[in-house]
DNA sequence: CAATCTTTGTGCACGCGTTCACAAAGGCAT
DNA sequence: ATGCCTTTGTGAACGCGTGCACAAAGATTG
């Protein structure tokens, strides 16, 4: 089964590490926070503390898109915002579709940062015939049976799915079938797709539970900090009773 | 400045590697599945299919957590479920708060999939007095000037922020103040906590962009493939006129 | 013009994550 | 009990990403 693009085996993308890709919108974000400012230009060091990430990092990724910046002074704002926007296909305009809008698929259609970087909700599409016609941030919600002509009037590569789980891998394949090759996927689903079609994984649910684990850590770890652990970890207090693992924890029935 | 333990320089959290964290949930998700069709045991390699990962990958972050297989037979499917909740600390009750009832706070406060993974809205919280005391989801919002009463008294220590960029790192140091160790960002802003704070970042934008560079990528590698490349690329073919890049697109002004 | 100072661009080393490939282990049939 | 077959668990190799530290480059000052 082929999972498409996602977590390519980090493939250079023309030389630009897979790393530095994902890294340059939050350049770009700073930068043009700085260009509203009118500042003309930024040392590596500042703009790296706005972005949130290391100098070095940050010269070495801008490195990747060749030298733009000048000894001694530092890179040109708006150079950078333009090389970096053309970098990353933002100088043209990309039509996306959103299919399921529910209450996240409402959100995203209303979301600002959208259409402030060449990203144009083409479409809104649901299956549910209550809501076609209905007009959700200002666009007519269509049914889901006009997706295939919806993508192909208007030249849709990118399809963002807000979908219940279960329809997901569905609603993908349409997506696929008529054309779209780029896939934002909101529904907490491991979507299978043709090679040459890339998926882009957002899970609520996922970053909730790796913040989960950290905190119980972080608990475990306080809770040691208070009764410092005796040296013999093996060697349990006598009698305690029950094997019981770090965790405070029974151990569980094992397998038959 | 210090960013928090986002992107720790992977710091094993006792041996598991974060990448492997990362996947609990993904595995979880599979088994959950499989254990509501009553499969009662599956190999590495199904499971991995499922989960839409290697299966060598799979097995090994399985090992970090013990040796829970029965080699010739595959894993216990209720068991490995009960080890991995235990291991991402799904098996106590986590109450988390959502900050900035807007749309997307409110499609955060409906998502089903919170509550079944022992995660708990305590509250709702936005600075708009006009939304307090109204019903989302069942659950009455409330305004921000109770934020600090309402952390404390439920034991909050997971917060979600959902409100625009620039109340975001304002939100964020009250939560943090207030006790808060773990925060989940949907703002558009590179957020600033103490060390000891746990931060994940989602962000819509920054994803669509990645998708649109690669989706540049494909577009030039298609159009390559139809016109192949004349093997001297500084070669230009004589009197094409404007010398432009790969990209097709006109070089910007140099910077002063 | 020369000296100094700032900041970029990068060579290098190190560590994490991934994958291969296989030995060890357990079930199962005879 | 013995041998075969399946599947796990892991040792080892490799590649990517990160960060240090410094040389090169340009601005700036005297």
């Amino acid at each position: 089964m082929a999972t498409g693009r996602n977590h390519r085996p980090a493939t250079r993308s023309r030389g630009i590490p897979e790393a530095t890709v994902a890294r340059l919108p939050l350049y770009l974000r700073a930068l043009t926070a700085l260009s509203e400012r009118s500042v003309p230009t930024v040392s590596s060091e500042e703009l790296a503390s706005a972005a949130g990430v290391n100098s070095a990092k940050l010269r070495k990724d801008f490195s990747y898109l060749g030298s733009y910046g000048t000894r001694g002074v530092g890179y040109d704002v708006e150079y950078l915002v333009y090389q970096i926007s053309r970098e990353l296909g933002l100088t043209q305009d990309w039509p996306v579709v959103i299919v399921g809008i529910g209450n996240l698929g409402a959100a995203l259609a209303n979301y600002g940062g959208f259409a402030s970087r060449g990203f144009r909700v083409a479409a809104l599409i649901d299956a549910d015939p209550a809501l076609s016609g209905r007009q959700v941030a200002g666009i007519e919600v269509r049914h889901v049976d006009e997706l295939e002509s919806i993508i192909d009037t208007n030249g849709v590569s990118i399809g963002v799915i807000t979908t219940p789980g279960g329809a997901a891998q569905q609603v993908c394949d349409r997506l696929v079938a008529a054309g779209v090759t780029s896939i934002l996927n909101f529904a907490p689903t491991v979507l299978s797709v043709p090679d040459g079609v890339d998926v882009r994984k957002v899970d609520l649910s996922i970053e909730l539970q790796i913040l989960a684990f950290h905190e119980q850590r972080k608990a475990a770890e306080a809770l040691a900090q208070e009764v410092p652990e005796p040296l013999a970890a093996e060697a349990a207090p006598a009698g305690s009773g029950r094997d019981q693992g770090p965790d405070g924890d029974i151990p569980a029935v094992m397998p038959a």
